[in-house]
DNA sequence: TTTAATATTCAAGTAAGTTGAGTTATTAAG
DNA sequence: CTTAATAACTCAACTTACTTGAATATTAAA
């Protein structure tokens, strides 16, 4: 585990070498997902010998990135010794960039977040900022007193869309990012291997260590500066050919008889502006008028949920999640409402009878949830192998 | 290669068992997607060894699998013995169950359909169908002279939704089928792996040995009964929690300053529909009236062109595909029309200056995309391996 | 003609998973 | 209480598939 890349070795041909890694993250994202597991069990699941993930677990547990936790009798047999991940056994430095702020997290190897970091930006060219990210690293190691060799890489997220498209030029983009490879830049400042996504996409993968823990097809929809979408299919990210699925900031609806672009709607700044005459309102001052019931945050919202409403029927149709995740900056009192309150629409394919899980369900990694997904990147890579053979 | 279910061994543990399958599916991949390959080559986009691939193919060319394609010289150096897929190979059977018919298809392993047959249904109980299927096997085997052994597998390609879902209950779906393990069904009549999908993804797989060769991300709008979409990501088809993903033909569109369900303007019954006092048009009429401008069709396409418009900015936006293409059961003049024809949404992260290919474009399996689809999802399997860790 | 570059094979070496026998711990039955 | 059944786990030998490095062949450039 002291190779540079372990963490991304997409090479699709099969060796021993990449065998082992493979099945090293196998049997790690195996025990990660179920919590805690015993060796005989994640030989079933994984289709390989019990002696095999002994060796294995043998080499993750010197590793340090498993931890021995007693032993579990289920019925006749003897009792398995149970693994679970060790939460101190790595940790992953989370990056999001947006265009006033630098916001960072440390999360560790269980996927709890132990630090965070925010800076105000007021120059977000590309080697300041790598500068500041530094910084904040280093703050944050120093503060939990955790090793810097034991960060596994870095995630860094930005508010898509990426490269020039029909929807760049807007307020929330990046001015002189579209074209800086930020992989590279990351990865040389912070020596470490670093993953690139958008802001939805990566909050989706924080989700798994939260409301969609164990979950392999879920959408998220993210509340940032608009809204975004992110789309796990089959436990892999969806992010299109250029990075940028998952724009669901311009989706049509129909609000009043008319239509116009669903973060019109549903989104911080619709609500900030439907609520304008209270003044500036943060997170916190959101939060409170939902708890008091204030009418206009009511109205906003029930105008919200509507459109809301059409926009999940859309989303279910098209990816067929076992469930949809609200998340992101907004309090979780408004993202309670909305799961309450947004119609689910009956021409669905999620509209079964059957259905375990509820049709939208707000998220648990609060209102950081993608500075927390940045760091999740990296986990994600930690946990899963992914090969692209075509 | 004579292991009954090679085709999908999803275990993702890794053995060198395994491994050596994974690499053959590679290596194949890797040549059908190319056209023709040398050794290094492939060991060098694979990351393997020029020696573990020459084995590899050593393997292939034995079972049957590869040609020998002479040598290809480029620049100094030991001109590349070139090696392509044999068509030969392998065969795929693809099977599509409509509520009035039963069509099937036999495709070799370059992706070219040898033999087609249909069956009109006037019962679609499962054993019936079953039989039928048998029969139609056996009659293109015959007529192509191939022995049964080579049959790699079948695909099953039935209309969605499967299972009971908001979307259920219409004219479309089969009566009876809601409840029936179809895999094991016709795996059991059949004596051969099987793959279950709905029109819409096979379609779009069928694709991959057409418009979309080498392509890893796009999208497939599909004229059927209704109008289905199937996606494409990284080389791996989007088919959500239940296998229902693309149900696009509810999606909201404006038409007219009226919200409506796309398939309802843009399908070929809404085509017949409106050319309704024409009589009963079949696709070769369709054709026809395309090919002399007729007005009415015209004006049915200008509208169809409109609505597809916003269609393409939703799949743009929430899939970020390299191409969109469009296919199925419709007349290709039509198609072309409306690739044509249809305004490329401006708000849309495919709208780059820098594009490549064509955001939307006719694709080239023609009408019986679904049926050589059906047989497209076994090729899949053969070229690609997948494996779901989490 | 010589040199460099590239593809390929051969033979030996290495890493990783598998197999089957044996050990230990727990439950269930006699 | 004893015995049998069951399951997890380890040990040691075995097998498979990939890698490595040397050798060879073929082409283009110097």
């Amino acid at each position: 585990m002291t190779s540079s890349d372990f963490l991304f070795d997409s090479r699709p041909g099969a060796n021993p070498d990449r065998s082992r890694q493979r099945n090293k993250k196998a049997v790690l994202g195996q025990i990660n997902s179920a919590g805690q597991m015993g060796r005989a069990a994640i030989a079933r699941s994984l289709g390989l010998s019990t002696q095999a993930v002994s060796n294995i677990i043998a080499d993750l547990e010197a590793d340090g990135l498993l931890l021995e936790r007693g032993s579990h009798r289920a019925g006749r047999g003897l009792p398995a010794v149970q693994y679970a991940v060790n939460p101190n056994g790595g940790f992953a430095l989370g990056v999001e960039i947006r265009p006033d702020a630098l916001l960072t997290s440390l999360v560790d190897l269980s996927g709890q977040p132990r630090a965070t970091g925010r800076k105000v930006l007021t120059d977000v060219k590309p080697d300041k900022i790598a500068n500041k990210v530094l910084k904040l690293r280093d703050q944050m190691l120093r503060d939990c007193s955790i090793s810097p060799d034991r960060l596994l890489g870095a995630g860094i997220v930005m508010p898509g869309p990426f490269g020039a498209t029909g929807l760049s030029g807007q307020a929330s983009d990046l001015p002189g990012w579209q074209t800086v490879d930020a992989a590279a830049l990351f990865s040389d400042a912070l020596d470490r291997p670093v993953v690139v996504s958008n802001d939805a996409n990566a909050a989706a993968l924080a989700e798994r260590f939260g409301a969609a823990q164990g979950l392999t097809d879920y959408a998220f929809l993210y509340f940032g500066a608009g809204l975004g979408l992110g789309i796990v299919n089959r436990g892999q990210l969806v992010e299109g050919a250029f990075g940028n699925a998952g724009e669901i900031g311009r989706l049509p609806v129909c609000i009043d008889g008319k239509l116009g672009p669903l973060e019109q709607t549903v989104s911080r700044l619709s609500a900030q502006s439907a609520l304008a005459n209270h003044g500036v309102l943060d997170i916190d001052a959101l939060d409170h008028l939902c708890r008091c019931e204030d009418p206009e945050l009511m109205r906003w919202l029930a105008t919200a949920s509507d459109a809301l409403g059409q926009a999940l029927g859309v989303i279910e149709n098209l990816f067929d999640p076992q469930t949809v995740v609200l998340g992101g900056a907004m309090p979780a009192s408004i993202l309670d409402h909305l799961a309450r309150a947004t119609p689910l629409p009956k021409l669905s394919v999620s509209n079964r009878p059957d259905a375990s899980l509820p049709r939208l369900q707000r998220g648990t990694a609060g209102r950081m949830a993608a500075t927390f997904g940045a760091a999740a990147l990296i986990l994600n890579c930690a946990f899963t192998s992914q090969s692209t053979t075509l």
